[in-house]
Order: structure tokens, then C-alpha cells, then sequence
DNA sequence: CAGATTATGTCAGCCACTGACATTCGGCAA
DNA sequence: TTGCCGAATGTCAGTGGCTGACATAATCTG
């Protein structure tokens, strides 16, 4: 018994059903991104997107929870990268330093990944942006942060020993990176001439070098 | 010319038609928040909230854009308080003394000035809990929050002399403040025995505290 | 009291989203 | 291959949030 026939295999590609899901899946979210990009987000209908891919509209709903969903799905990915990263930064770094550099990670990962298609920066850039001009999608995307940064707390509170019912440091520390991400997010402007993910990179690090001094004495000069 | 008889004084009693405005939009917002506690958010109609005041569900309409606004239409009072007493903070305090005073004064105002009604300290914290196991709910509370900290910005730089197009500080000041108090609610368990404002502002004091340690060095005790 | 505003009700309709049921399709074993 | 099971999909009907248009009734103003 040294290698099965074929299917039973344990880590085996997919199957037909799973690449089926897959790919619908894919397209879901490349038709629904460019119709959003077209037409705005609120102006676009699932219906058009179901239509799209041709199928029921009740299907897409099988796929996402609501339309938010969808145009967040990318961004959920690269959450998913960032988590991973953190993870596997060494213990030796404080918790500041590892989340700093997990964060820069992703969005490097990102670049090298794919430079088209719905998952590159270009393309994450500009869900950014429809994100700030929809209010709807902007809630749920600050819901799906927030969620996220329960799970940081857990992960930092591990990485440093420390009990985080009692130890308010890492849901303290969380908070804050959170925040200070989401400015720096909201303060990239796509009309710059350097677009490249460094020039996200580089924003991130400047915000994320005011922390300290922000909350420290008065700054008049 | 001394006194005018009585309507065409400037600042004066608001007049029969603004004084009805007013009840009626009162009375929406308690209905909403009784049905809300009642049964739950998601669960509650705009309907039901529109009969129980004995109004149509497209004049509801015309007093909150959607069901979220009426659940937090309290809370967004105390985020107006909180932004008045922070303008009112002394010139000598720094940015992060100003922020920490503003807040616990915009609780203890709240439980200064009613103990009753929508709009008590209780009402207020089973209002936190309410949004919290709504997604929906807290996503748009998240959004209101954050466009509170724009506000927040402006204020600062403005204290401090600065520009904030060019000094990132202010925004990174709000935005770590506003997710340590977003962290501190929601942390807040009812089912404790001292519920009071104090407690609360207990809360924010020790997570406020743990601001500066949370970003340095490590932990490991 | 008459005319200009303004608040409200009614109605029709769009769209996001869901449950129920029927149908079809892929996986798997006899 | 065949036949069965479960998963994916389509269809349909319905609920609820929300909006525009228009008519009506209530206030305000002179």
C-alpha cells in the first residue's frame, strides 16, 4: 500500500465540487470589484453581480453573508497574512516591534504575490478608498477590525506570558496599533505619484513612529 | 423699543412647533430603546417603534436615516458633551491630560444630570452592552466614533499649535486614545456589583494608564 | 384671516436578505 | 456502469429597511 490509486490520498488537490466553489467564489468577487470600481458600491446591486457570474442571486448569498462581505473579502485575506505573520515572529522582539513588523510584512507579501487581479496593492488601495467613501461599508469593515484585534490580544498576550483578564497591556497595546493603522490608511491619498506598496510601508512607519511622542508633554515648538 | 411682546425675541422659547418636534423625537427614542431592551435590536420593527408612538414608519424615517441612529442618538450626546468639555480643558494641560480629563467629566456629567431615562449612566452602560451583541449596531457605532475623531484632530492640533497635515501626532493621539476607551466598554461587565459611573471611569483611569507601559520593552515578569 | 412653510400620512416601489422546497450535480461504492 | 447520497443551485414567496412623490393637515407670518 504505498501510494493509494487516487482519490483517497489525504492532502490531495481539492476535487472538482471544491475548485467548482472555488472558482465561482473567485469570480464573485472580480465581477462584484469591478462593477464597484464602475459604478460605486451602493449604486451596484447583487442581483447585477449574481447576473454577472450568472448565477441566482440566493447563491451569491451562500457565498457571503451580505454584500459587504464581498468587497471586504480581500482585505479579510490579508488579515489572515498579517496574523500569521505576528505568529511567527521571534520572541526575542517586544510586542510593539513584532506587530510592526508583521504589518509591513503583509503588505510586502502582497506586492510579491500578485501585482494583478483583485488581491494586488493597486487593487487593495482602491477597496481603501471605496471603503472610506461608503458608509455601510466602512462599519462593517471597522467591525471586521476590531474582531480581528480580539484575536491580537490573545496571540501578544501568549507571546509575552502574561494573563490579558489581568493585565490590561496587550487589549491596551491592540487598541492603539489599531488605531494608529486605521489613520494611516485613512490618510493615503491614490493621487500621489508613488503608489508602490513602500509608499504604504512608509506611511505606516512614520504614523506608527508618532506613537510614543503623541502621548507624551506638549509639542508646541 | 425695550422688550418685545413675546414671539420675536431671538433666543427664546422654541415655539408649539419645534416643542412638538421635540417630544416626538424624544418618544421615539424611548420607545426604540424600551422595544430594544425588550426584545432585542434586530427583533424590534421600525414599525413597532413608529406605532408605539402612534406616528408613521416614514415620519420615523424623517427624525433618524435608519433604526441605527435611534439606538445611539443618546450616546451621541455624550460624544458632543465630551468634545465641549475637552474644548473647555486648560491650555496648560497636555494633549493626553486634556483627552483623560474631557472623558471621565463627560461621565460624571452624565450621572449628574439625570438618573432617570434614556439618558442615566445605566441606560448608557446597558446601551454599551446592546451594541456590543449587535454587528450591525456596533458597526455603525464604530463609524460614528471615528468620525468623532476627526473631530478630535482638529481640536488638538488647534490646543497645540500645530498643523495636522504635517505633524501626524494629533491623529495618531486620537486614534490610540479612542481605541483604548473603545477597549475599556467594551471590557465593562454589567453583572458586576458597583455599576455606577465611577466604576467606569475607574476602568478607563486603569486602561489609560497601561497607554505608555503597553508600547515599551517587554513584559515578562 | 389668507398665504407661505413645514410636518405628517399614504402609497408605491426598490433592494438586501431569508426560509422552504424542488432539482441537479459531483462523489462514491456496489 | 449504475445507483444512491449529500452538496450545490435555482425558484419562489415573503419580510423588513428605506426612499421618492404627492396630498393633507398643522403651524407660522403678516
Amino acid at each position: 500500500m504505498a501510494a493509494q490509486p487516487a482519490p483517497p490520498a489525504p492532502v490531495q488537490e481539492p476535487g472538482l465540487r471544491a475548485r467548482k466553489k472555488q472558482r465561482t467564489r473567485d469570480a464573485l468577487i472580480e465581477a462584484a470589484h469591478r462593477l464597484f470600481l464602475v459604478q460605486g458600491f451602493a449604486r451596484t446591486t447583487v442581483d447585477e453581480i449574481a447576473d454577472a457570474v450568472d448565477v441566482s442571486q440566493r447563491t451569491f448569498f451562500r457565498y457571503f453573508a451580505n454584500k459587504d462581505e464581498v468587497a471586504l473579502a480581500v482585505l479579510a485575506e490579508a488579515e489572515d497574512r498579517f496574523i500569521q505573520l505576528l505568529r511567527a515572529r521571534p520572541a526575542e522582539e517586544t510586542p510593539f516591534q513584532a506587530l510592526r513588523a508583521a504589518i509591513v510584512g503583509a503588505w510586502r507579501d502582497r506586492a510579491d504575490l500578485r501585482n494583478t487581479g483583485p488581491c494586488s496593492v493597486t487593487a487593495a488601495l482602491e477597496l481603501i478608498r471605496m471603503i472610506e467613501d461608503s458608509p455601510t461599508l466602512l462599519a462593517s469593515h471597522l467591525r471586521r477590525v476590531t474582531e480581528q484585534e480580539r484575536v491580537l490580544v490573545g496571540i501578544i498576550a501568549e507571546r509575552e506570558g502574561v494573563d490579558p483578564a489581568v493585565d490590561l497591556r496587550p487589549a491596551v497595546l491592540a487598541a492603539a496599533f489599531g488605531g494608529v493603522l486605521r489613520a494611516a490608511h485613512l490618510s493615503w491619498s491614490p493621487d500621489q505619484e508613488d503608489n508602490g506598496p513602500e509608499s504604504m510601508v512608509a506611511l505606516i512607519d512614520r504614523y506608527l513612529d508618532q506613537l510614543v511622542p503623541a502621548l507624551a508633554g506638549h509639542w508646541r515648538s
